[in-house]
DNA sequence: AGCACGCCGACT
DNA sequence: GTCGGCGTGCTC
């Protein structure tokens, strides 16, 4: 027997199939999947096992495999599959595809694969009947609801039970027990609005393969894929539910935990190892219906698959930005392809890629237009800081901090968002918010502190600090800073008597602590919830009637050219968190830049209008959705080696493809990482048939080098 | 990725 | 004369 192995070693060149030959008996033991220790040149290594065959191919002297590390099938045949296409579809080696397909403990390299305990069940198999006496009568009644574990019986004798297993009754078993990572939710009774049926009934009877849900916040879509999921359950089927890691909150998985109890596995991040992989265990088993968790749940080993729903879909979390650089959705569909499954997308502001194939009709569209329950949305006003600059109280407009007063007074609650991406990375005039632009990319410059000078990071475009502003001829160009703390002591300084939670990075990095503010605010232990953009992501709080958006405008200046749909769909976000409930809420949008199409389409609840608008600019500037991207970075620790070679890469980019536009290179967003130096080279292209080939020759002559390094990222989320 | 092999400068 | 620098090439 001869079997094709996978080698655990991340490096291009050694991305193949290796032969190894198998003894009499280690052959019982071998199926596809399973790991095994093989000699490798002058090491051992561990492996997968990706084909069994009779002959071998290789003209080599094949060696033996020592042994078969794990006789439990990793991977399966589909997930194998869709490994070598998730190899095509990013340039990355086979084995670090398969290694992001599971969980940490059970790649190679962790020996410690976490111990199984086995846990003794009972299974009801024969239902109890008049033979038998009341007492074992009532015993049987207890299994109504499935199985049970012998310590939750422990008030029935070991005898009593297995007297009902001779019976035939009962039949008792040993499995693998597993940590608890939830605990089942309060059932709820919901009926489904008209619209959210019809959404149901059309996701069901179109024939495609994705259906983009465009719901307004509150309008119900989690209902919508409830219903979804549960119907193709009633069928025998499976489905998995993709989230941001952020709003794996507990409040999400009651709901779905309410409806589906047990049968549901979670993988997100603040499980241990130990956790995440009894999940994977269980979900592998059969033992599982529907799995909830962020990107990477996309590869649950789940069989029969009906629908993978993927909630937020603008999410940029969607994607991995390290090797492998997958698009979760885009792995979706490949899946659902081979499950005949669904990929649902939802969304209140969809990213314009996504939008512009539903309208296409490359994706099925289904809106809904309005919140569950008639909740209205709030009262958004603009506050533009530029009229506003003589009245202001440090960061707060005299309009906004009287909203807050009247608010509190009323003993309603606020949230505030301080929005701090993309901060002081960019200059802008302290007078009149102009920002300096690149006259050939339409993006914001970068300020570089050593140099002081402005840069384009996207085709290297660089100028001197201004002193004076190009727009209003004042001397005011600064670099912009501010933290939550500041706010918060400008809080306590205007509103002492306000109790303040700060929730951003800092007051959130301990396992539980976001958890923890979200209780305290929910039990109304404080007036203001003070946040970055953590703070705007689904969470439900019905006395919130106040939000503040205190710098609207910030995200515009990020040096992308999505910072416009980035703002759009931050701005949406929090407006939606005021007034879910009966009360009508007000939203508060503070900004220099009160003319600008993301916010006012923002103010106006305009999804429509703001895509034309963008639409119109990314198809000037030629961006997605009218081209491709993709970054090609040159990395090493030698800065005019970095520097010549990227220049290189670019000459043989040139060379060979025709209809490709090159951008660069150019200094990549972070210049040195690590003592690492990093050149960027930008791709645009509408179709380019040899492309993936020309990177995959470069990146694997570069792998053989050593001190220079290419990485290549299609459809980069951060440009 | 590792690890060996191989061909040139300053040391006991 | 040798010890060791890291460029190049291979791993079934």
């Amino acid at each position: 027997m001869i079997v094709g192995v996978l080698v655990e070693v991340t490096n291009k060149n050694v991305d193949k199939i290796f032969e190894y030959q198998v003894e009499e008996k280690d052959q019982a033991k071998i199926k596809i999947g399973v790991r095994v220790r093989v000699p490798f040149a002058t090491r051992i290594l561990e492996g997968f096992v990706i084909e069994i065959k009779q002959k071998a191919t290789s003209q080599h002297a094949l060696k033996k495999i020592i042994e078969v590390t794990s006789e439990d099938v990793i991977l399966n045949e589909e997930l194998l599959e869709l490994g070598k296409k998730m190899q095509e579809m990013t340039l990355s080696s086979l084995i670090y595809c398969y290694q992001a397909m599971l969980p940490k403990s059970l790649k190679a390299g962790s020996k410690n694969s976490p111990s199984k305990k086995y846990v003794t069940v009972f299974h009801l198999i024969k239902p109890a009947d008049d033979t038998l006496t009341k007492k074992q009568q009532e015993v049987l009644s207890l299994f109504q609801n499935g199985p049970k574990r012998r310590d939750a019986l422990s008030d029935i004798s070991l005898a009593r039970l297995r007297l009902l297993v001779e019976k035939g009754y009962l039949e008792e078993r040993q499995e693998e027990e597993y940590r608890e990572v939830f605990t089942v939710g309060q059932k709820e009774q919901f009926a489904l609005t008209e619209e959210q049926q019809h959404a149901v009934r059309e996701i069901e009877q179109t024939d495609k393969s994705v259906f983009l849900l465009h719901g307004v916040t509150g309008s119900g879509k989690t209902e919508v894929y409830i219903e979804l999921i549960d119907h193709a359950l009633k069928l025998g089927k499976k489905s998995i539910v993709l989230v941001p890691e952020i709003s794996l909150t507990p409040q999400m998985i009651r709901r779905f935990s309410a409806r589906f109890g047990k049968k549901i596995a979670l993988l997100h991040s603040a499980l241990s190892d130990g956790e995440k992989y009894d999940e994977w265990r269980r979900i592998e088993r059969g033992e599982v219906d529907i799995v909830i968790g962020a990107r990477s749940a996309v590869f649950a080993p789940l069989k029969k698959i009906a629908y993978i729903i993927i909630d937020e879909e603008h999410s940029d979390s969607y994607k991995q930005e390290n090797n492998p650089r997958y698009d979760a959705k885009e792995i979706a569909k490949v899946r659902a392809l081979t499950h005949h499954a669904k990929v649902v997308m939802g969304s209140a502001t969809p990213t314009l890629e996504s939008y512009a194939r539903a309208k296409k009709g490359l994706y099925q569209l289904i809106c809904l237009p309005h919140r569950v329950g008639g909740g209205t949305l709030p009262d958004v006003h603009i506050v533009d800081m530029n009229q506003e600059m003589k009245t202001a109280r440090g960061h707060f407009s005299k309009a906004l901090l009287d909203a807050i007063t009247a608010t509190l007074e009323r003993k309603e609650q606020v949230i505030l968002l301080l929005n701090r991406r993309g901060y002081s990375s960019f200059v802008t005039c302290k007078n009149c918010g102009y920002v300096l632009k690149c006259p050939f990319c339409d993006i914001t410059l970068t300020y570089h502190k050593s140099s002081h000078m402005l840069r384009c990071h996207y085709c290297g475009y660089g100028t001197n600090l201004p002193q004076i502003c190009p727009s209003c001829k004042q001397k005011a160009m600064k670099d912009l800073g501010v933290g939550t703390e500041k706010i918060e002591e400008e809080l306590q300084h205007y509103l002492p008597n306000a109790r303040v939670l700060r929730m951003d990075f800092d007051t959130t990095s301990k396992k539980g602590a976001h958890e923890k503010i979200i209780s305290l605010f929910e039990k109304k232990e404080a007036d203001i919830l003070l946040g970055t953009q953590i703070v705007a992501k689904g969470l439900d709080f019905p006395d919130v009637t106040l939000v503040g958006v205190l710098n609207a405008d910030t995200s515009l200046n990020i040096p992308d050219f999505r910072s416009s749909e980035t703002t759009f769909c931050l701005l949406s976000q929090v407006a939606g968190r005021s007034g879910r409930s009966k009360r009508r809420g007000e939203v508060y949008l503070q900004t220099y830049n009160p003319k600008h199409y993301a916010i006012v389409d923002a103010k106006k609840n305009d999804y429509l209008s703001f895509y034309q608008e963008e639409m119109r600019n990314r198809h000037l500037m030629k961006y997605p959705p009218f081209y491709y991207l993709v970054s090609v970075k040159v990395l090493s620790k030698d800065e005019n080696k970095c520097f010549q070679e990227a220049n290189q890469v670019k000459k043989v980019l040139e060379k060979y493809l025709k209809d490709t536009i090159l951008l660069g290179p150019s200094a990549d967003t972070v210049y040195k990482i690590s003592n690492i130096y990093r050149y960027r080279i930008l791709l645009k292209y509408k179709y380019q048939s040899n492309l993936s080939e020309i990177l995959n020759q470069l990146i694997c002559y570069y792998a053989k080098k050593g001190n220079v390094k290419v990485e290549v990222d299609f459809n980069p989320v951060h440009v």
